[in-house]
DNA sequence: CATTACAATCGTAATATTGCGATATATAAT
DNA sequence: ATTATATATCGCAATATTACGATTGTAATG
């Protein structure tokens, strides 16, 4: 036990999920909020900005990549990291279509 | 090691990754959407629906309840499990904030 | 080529999650 | 009271996550 039964569920519940999943860390909200402040995309900065090393940094750098949400390139010694729109856009489409299929009937328990 | 360090992250970024890890899983999704689907707040009927055992499905629906994302009242025998519109609003708002937060302004890398 | 600087990966410890059988609890029906 | 039905909880095994020190890999620079 202790893995969860992808094959018994859709494939935009699992997908959604996974999503949802690569941002359900304060640290990689922290991230990505310093990725897109940044108007141009900023590096290790972020190991300065958090409180956290540069191994755990990464760590989540990697998963939200994993995820598709950023992208990396390299830049001489340094890595660029920017959202990717495509993903970014597939989100917003994916949960507001979740959020949006409830509406507050308050007709409930 | 091995738990997060929220001390170092903003109430916001703490909150908002709580519920969204409260969303992240496919069993999870799953619920929600049968229990928005059902007009109506349907029980135990998820076990039925989904092909997860009883004691999973119910440990899921704690933690949907524990990040207060549904509330449950008991009617009898059943329980009648239906979305907290409180926290719904909640997660429109401020995921809502966060992805609106980036506009694909595609002039990085 | 040696050095420096940045970032990724490895290894490890602590903790959390997932799933389920078994059991407990609580209400309803007989 | 006994039985049936619906949920919750306990305990466990398998696996995943989080964090970090140490190391490795790359590329620019002296």
């Amino acid at each position: 036990m202790g893995l969860t039964k992808t094959e018994i569920f859709t494939e935009e519940q699992n997908q959604l999920s996974m999503l949802l999943k690569a941002l359900a860390h304060p640290a990689r909200i922290a991230i990505l909020q310093q990725i897109i402040a940044a108007k141009a995309c900023i590096c290790g900065d972020l190991v300065d900005e958090l409180g956290l090393a540069q191994a755990t940094i990464s760590q989540h750098l990697k998963e939200l990549k994993n995820a598709e949400i950023i992208q990396g390139t390299i830049e001489g010694v340094k890595v660029c990291y920017c959202i990717n729109p495509k993903t970014w856009k597939l989100l917003e489409k994916q949960f507001g279509r979740f959020l949006g299929s409830y509406q507050s009937v308050d007709s409930c328990c």
